[in-house]
DNA sequence: GCGATAACCATACGGCGGTACGGCAACCCG
DNA sequence: CGGGTTGCCGTACCGCCGTATGGTTATCGC
């Protein structure tokens, strides 16, 4: 149901994300939706906190992942910031829905909250990932992980739409990224690698 | 007129910029702005450019004066990015109709140009700014300009995201900034200063 | 078994959006 | 002077959207 959502945004933007486009793309019919959802705002809360937890899920299973495999903090955390980025026509329509969803958090504010909170979340993640850092060697200790996480995930936000509005300059972007990355998690960890 | 399309925008989101609202906004008829612009596609995409070249404009006066004031490239630069940053109510309006109009970009080509040509402007200027560090010796020579222009327009704009979503956060943001534009201009002006 | 509750549907309704159209005043140019 | 172009207006039209409603089928407790 809320893929159904997902496939509208993504394919003819928010205003394309009707009740009975939303029903038809699903294959219901339109009392259907509204048996679930009391109204329209409801139905696209539903579809935006469906999709951040969706996103959050795969940044953890890619750091469940990468830590299974015994990969440097920085290696996970390039991969994770990665998923991030609409590099590839997937992640493009994401992202437009990501987009969609973002622009309408001005307006309406439980989707603002569930903006701040998917936000809130990711950054403690990567703060978390830089204070652990320091315990392996890879982070200076002098480091803010909470500066520092602030930078890597707004500069992640403004390469995804630099990413999207030109995809030309993906390598560009992936290039600043590791770069940054780099810079704040210099190290060799010094359990693996 | 584009000025009650930013108005109604800021106030109330892309969807209160109707026809008859702007009319009653700009105090004219809606016959009045058919006149003018054929479809409401025009109308946006007017406001749109116009949002982007006040935009520009007033980032283009913020360097002047800081060139006859005779400061340094990283302190002019700082104004400047700082003013793309929604610091205060007037800028969070603009920030707001800014965000409306890119989310609109994803959807509509002509819009997409806009916000692929303002941002490229912007960019350049920056990229530009750092080259001119390297005569002045404000700019390490090895650093890539491209590459850095990138990253700190890409830092502004997902930092300027932050800082709409939570204003607490602004100090944090400024020092972010503050901090990446010292790491690419770490020198002082052999001119100035 | 059977009433009630839930799942599900088709359709009707009120509202509003963008655009088209006909008309009125003013001004220009021959 | 006078017809036509331009600036400008009010309103009517058509379509679509979100929601309400009444009814039909299935599910399930007792």
């Amino acid at each position: 149901m809320a893929a159904a959502v997902h496939r509208l945004i993504a394919h003819d933007g928010l205003d394309a994300a009707t009740m009975s486009a939303v029903a038809r793309e699903a294959g219901f019919s339109v009392g259907l939706v509204q048996h679930y959802f009391a109204s329209k705002d409801e139905l696209l809360l539903f579809a935006y906190e469906r999709l951040t937890a969706d996103l959050l899920a795969r940044v953890a299973a890619r750091t469940a992942d990468g830590e299974a495999a015994g990969r440097s903090i920085r290696a996970i955390m390039l991969d994770c910031l990665c998923e991030l980025l609409p590099l590839d026509p997937a992640r493009r329509g994401e992202h437009r829905v990501s987009r969609a969803f973002q622009a309408r958090a001005m307006d309406v504010p439980t989707a603002a909250e569930v903006a701040v909170a998917t936000a809130g979340v990711l950054r403690g993640r990567v703060a978390q990932g830089i204070e652990n850092g320091k315990e392996c060697g890879e982070t200076e200790a002098a480091t803010d992980a909470e500066l520092a996480a602030v930078e890597l995930t707004a500069l992640v936000d403004g390469l995804a739409d630099l990413v999207y509005r030109e995809p030309a300059r993906a390598a560009a972007a992936g290039a600043v990224l590791a770069d940054r990355l780099a810079a704040v998690l210099p190290g060799r960890c010094r359990h693996y690698d």
